[in-house]
DNA sequence: ATTGCCTATGCAACTCGTTGCATAGCAGGA
DNA sequence: TCCTGCTATGCAACGAGTTGCATAGGCAAT
């Protein structure tokens, strides 16, 4: 389990409330940890009760108060601990590979608009990639140390994005030879 | 969810028991869907209650006996009628990209030894990827329906592997740089 | 005026997934 | 001989994650 520890990045580059957490997983921590505004409450309680992050209370006028969050010395002990624990492995959950396999059992050509509509979103998330590694790192020889590990990550976000499309690419080829061929011969 | 089509696919590509599934899911589906026995046991008995799998009693000398499943045809339109659903966001965790921005707060140096250990063990399931494809697909240009979509799913294995392996070397290198800037200046 | 959306937090119920353990016979090695 | 490990299935308990709903004030557009 690692959502706490996502929390405390997350908290460390800026202290923020449980709602503007999950509004950072929803962009751009989201890209590699997901989480919902209620697993992210429950969580930041459990937190606050270990002393792993400190909470204020922060009157805000024309919106409801808010507990603004930020982390404490345990916590960074804590996510220190946790760095030089080994990774477990991570468990897999490849719907779209399922789904290719599967088709044989259909009409692959069933599948071409769903792997479209992919091919779509992952192009339009490598542009967003694009351009915030535009916005916010438009010096690649200043960076600070914070900076560089957020830019490697980034750049496998772009790379992953790149080769994903490339292999989607590949898929769409394979299916629509496939459905031709399909129209060519008798279904089987 | 999906772990009940993921079991259909296997049980079409080849009938089995709980058992042997929980195996296949160890071996090659479990490259792209993880499940332990305990699930797939469970949802297997499910799938059995709603007619998607047939189950047949076989006995084994030696052994205990099993329960051989197949997929029947309500768990075959079940799969169709799946087929053509959107894909829903897949949820991310990807623990070592979370690892490395916490490194920022903490020593950079103290994730190389992880990260290595994660990059042999990408090399060594691309090697298994490489050589099953020459296992599996000794001939490319003759390759029926079924062949040419567990094919072109192992080839995004294959890119997938390469890529993060890139990535890898990549992330090793910034971290190596950072490490000795570390040492060269003042400890922050 | 009403509708709908945004900020901000939370409860309750549920499903999904993991972990530990149990059974039970057989095979192979120390 | 005892211990370990493999095949084969399963129960029970727990923790993680999702979904639906509730509250509650403010803002903007219809």
């Amino acid at each position: 389990m690692a959502l706490e520890h996502a929390i405390l990045v997350s908290l460390l580059e800026q202290p923020g409330s449980g709602y503007e957490l999950a509004r950072r997983f929803d962009r751009s921590i989201g890209r590699f940890w997901t989480a919902t505004h209620q697993q992210i409450y429950r969580v930041l309680r459990r937190m606050e009760a270990d002393g792993w992050v400190a909470a204020e209370e922060v009157a805000q006028d024309g919106r409801p108060d808010k507990k603004v969050y930020s982390a404490a010395g345990p916590g960074r002990a804590a996510l220190a601990d946790w760095l030089r624990e080994p990774v477990e492995p991570e468990t897999v959950r490849h719907e779209l590979a399922v789904k290719i396999r599967a088709a044989a059992f259909d009409d692959p050509a069933a599948l071409i608009s769903e792997v479209e509509r992919h091919r779509e979103s992952h192009a339009a998330l490598l542009a967003r990639y694009l351009h915030g590694e535009q916005r916010d790192f438009p010096d690649l020889t200043a960076l600070d140390t914070r900076q560089e590990l957020q830019h490697v990550v980034l750049r496998g976000g772009i790379e992953f994005e790149r080769m994903t499309l490339a292999w989607l690419d590949d898929v769409l080829a394979t299916l629509r030879r496939l459905a031709e061929d399909g129209r060519g011969r008798a279904d089987e």
